[in-house]
Parts: structure tokens; sequence; C-alpha cells
DNA sequence: GTTATATTCAAACGAACGTATGAATCGTGG
DNA sequence: CCACGATTCATACGTTCGTTTGAATATAAC
């Protein structure tokens, strides 16, 4: 046994959850896969719900640490933060998270693309608890990256990047659908950082609904002319 | 009885799924709000799964279908698409049913948002299969559209798009935890459609990753002159 | 009106679920 | 060595699940 038993159980009820769903993993499949006896989940979480909220406090704390603490370096270092860094601080910890398969980051981050969407109430109410401090904080920053939006153009807009993020961290088999990926995984990760970033920059920084779609874009960093 | 049981149980079912997740959601449940017979889901459909299968059948042709028909349009009216008339054509199938409340369309673009992150097996493939045929008929055009892009980089910005439009489909709390809305629900909708497309069409047409992002916009519609 | 077909019904099946229990085992300090 | 708290174990409980069954009822054709 090299880990002691409750760790092991986190580690492969995350996996188990990302892979087959929440409510479609049993805690007899959980304990049979980790090596140990049924009840140990109850004796070290209480229930299933909270082997749920181990699991996501375990993760969730260090990466939306991580992201404020990029806000912060961001906030001394500029007067008013270019929109790519501040999208950068905020993506770039979940999908780092994602890049680091070995210490079971990737598995989680797919979990949690799916927690945005799934319906159950436990997990839908730990996760909104933990991202409304962070979205809260990351907002200032945005209005004043974006300053041509008004404040609900803004919170759509922001609405769109998570749910970008979080589609990108379902890992859905959609996914492999659409793009096959032929590089190391460490390549393909930066890859997707700069992709990502570069289609959410330009989203952000869209001309707001009111006007043409067809208007230049006079947001932040582009200039751009219109079109025929 | 106003509706044949069939019909009645589709509704219900969708409704069900769309509210509680496909898993959590029981036969008994379903039967129950709809006042039939336990047995009625397995008489009409043969089993739980036919049932989400003839759901899904139930609205995904008819959607797909308007999908491409206003691309057929397109491609008459046009020799090279302009992007946001060929992200209207992709997305607006899908939030106009969304609109369609009464209809119940919007209970199914719930659940169809919440279907491309739920790993139940039968459901991703009945999805994922009517998907494919959609998405290779856009491919060619979206490549016209948007000539800049290498094949990689246009399926990667595909995914991100199809992940966006799901993710707003899903209606997540997480949405009411950033927008509010005051508005009647069909200004809210074309207003939600308007941004959406900017912020899509925007990301699309961001200069490839490869260059820096505060580059000039050089693709499809625009003309871009080069930033300070 | 009788027959054939389609649908609905109450009841039950076996399986799997999350949880609880009490005894057995382990690890350690006195 | 022993005693005590922490942990693991086999086992069972009560529920709920999806499915099946065979009888009862509605519907339609001749």
């Amino acid at each position: 046994m090299a880990q002691p038993t409750k760790e092991r159980i986190l580690d492969v009820a995350e996996s188990l959850f990302a892979a087959h769903g929440f409510g479609a993993t049993s805690m007899r499949s959980i304990t049979n896969a980790a090596g140990v006896n049924l009840a140990a989940i109850n004796y070290h979480f209480g229930s299933k719900d909270g082997l749920v909220k181990a699991i996501f406090a375990r993760r969730l704390a260090p990466m939306n640490a991580e992201r404020l603490r990029r806000l912060r370096v961001l906030q001394r270092e500029y007067d008013t933060i270019p929109l790519n860094e501040l999208i950068g601080a905020f993506i770039s910890p979940a999908l780092e998270l994602s890049r680091d398969a070995q210490g079971g980051g990737a598995r989680f981050i797919r979990l949690l693309g799916r927690s945005y969407t799934e319906p159950s109430e436990p997990l839908q109410d730990a996760v909104r608890g933990m991202y409304q401090q962070v979205i809260e904080s990351f907002k200032p920053a945005f209005a004043s990256a974006l300053p041509g939006l008004d404040r609900e153009e803004l919170y759509w807009r922001l609405h769109f990047l998570v749910g970008t993020l979080a589609y990108c961290m379902a890992g859905s088999d959609m996914m492999r659908l659409i793009a096959t990926s032929r590089l190391p995984d460490d390549q393909e990760h930066e890859q997707l950082v700069q992709r990502l970033t570069a289609f959410l920059t330009a989203g952000m920084q869209a001309p707001p609904s009111g006007q043409s779609l067809h208007a230049p874009l006079r947001l932040a960093a582009g200039h751009a002319h219109p079109s025929s």
C-alpha cells in the first residue's frame, strides 16, 4: 500500500467521476478500484457527497489561489492590465493543472469541466461558491481592460469566456471529432493555451453587439478597417 | 388526456432530464409526472435508452436540417460566405429552438447543452452522430471564410465555437451568477444571439495564434493596418 | 356482437445503490 | 505485554432502480 487509504480513494474517485460522471460512479466501483473496503468512504468522508466535496476542495483552492496571485502580480505591474494578460491569468492555472497528467490534475480538470453542466446539487453548490470569489476579483480588471463595454455586455462576455474554458476542460469526445493531435503533450498544451487565448482575446474585444458586426474593432490593442 | 401517452412521456422526460440530468431522473418520476403507468415507457420505447434516443431524434433532426438549409441559402447567395452569416446559420437554429419555450424547445436545448459533457454512452453516441454530419458540411464554408487559418487552427476554433454555444445552451446557473436579465424573453433572446455572434465572429477572426496577440486582424472580411 | 389488436394496468422481479453495524485488526504509548 | 484509539473488514439493511409479466381494458374491423 504505497498511499494511505484516504488519498487513494480521492485519486481513484476523481478518476472514475471524470470518466463516467458523478451519478454513474458507485461507491462500490470506487472502493473496488482502489482496493479498499466499501465502508472506507463513509468512514473517511462521511458520505458520497462528502467525498465529492473533498475532491473539489483538494484541487480548487490552490488553483483559484494561483489565479488571484497572478492577478495581483499583474495589478502591480500594470496600470491597466492588457486583456490577453488578464485572460492568461484566468485560464492558465486551469490549463496548467490539466497538463499535470501525472499528478492527476488532468483528471480533475475534466471533472471540473463536467461539473459546470452537471445538475447535481451538492456539486453545483461547491463549485459555484469557489468561482464567485474569483470572478468578483477579476471583474474590475476586465472592466478596465475593456472600457468600451457596458456592464451587461461585459458580464455576458465573461460568461462566454468561462463557457469556452469549461468546454475545453471537459475534454468532450466531441473535441476529438474536430481536431486530432499529433504532438507531445506539453507542446500541445502550450499550443492550446495560445489558441484559446487568441480566440478569447479577440472575442472579448469584439465591437459591442449594438454596432454592425462589420464595424472596425476599436477596443484595446487592435485597429481594423470595415470590410467591403 | 389531451395528448397521447407517447407524446406526453417525451415532453415530461425531456423536461425532467433537462432539470435533473440523465442518470438522476428515474422512470418512475417520469411516469408519475406524466400521469401514466410505469410500464408505458418500456412499452412505447423499449427501454430508458430508447426513450432518450427518441427525445433527441424528435428535436435534432429538424434543427440540423434547418442549419443545412440556411447554409445552402447562403451558398447560393454568396461566393464566399461572410463569417458572421455563417456563424448565424450555425447557432441561430439552436438558439431559436431555445426561444420556443411553449413548444418545449427551450427545455430540449438545455438538455442538448448538457449532453455535450454528460458521459452517458448512448447519449454521446446519438448526439455525436448527428453533429458530425452538420460540422462536415460547414467546414469548407468556414475554411473559405477564414482563408488565413491553417486546417488545424480552424478546427480548434470550430471546437471553441461549439463549446461556447453548448455552454450557452446548457444554461448553467453559473450564467445567472454573472448576468441577470430584466428584459422580456424574446428581446433577451435577440440580444443573446447578437452578443454571441459578435463574440464568436471576433474570436474566429483572431490572428493565428503564432502571431502576436496585439497584431491586427487580417482575416476574412477585414483589411487591417499593422498596429503600433 | 364477436374477434383481433393495441394499450394500460397493478404487481413483482432481481440487481445495484448508499449507508450502518459490530467484530477483527492494526499501530503505538504506557 | 497490554490497553486503547484508529482503521479495516465482512455482512446486512432498507430503498430505489430498470425491466418483465400476465391480466384487464380500450379500440377498431368484420
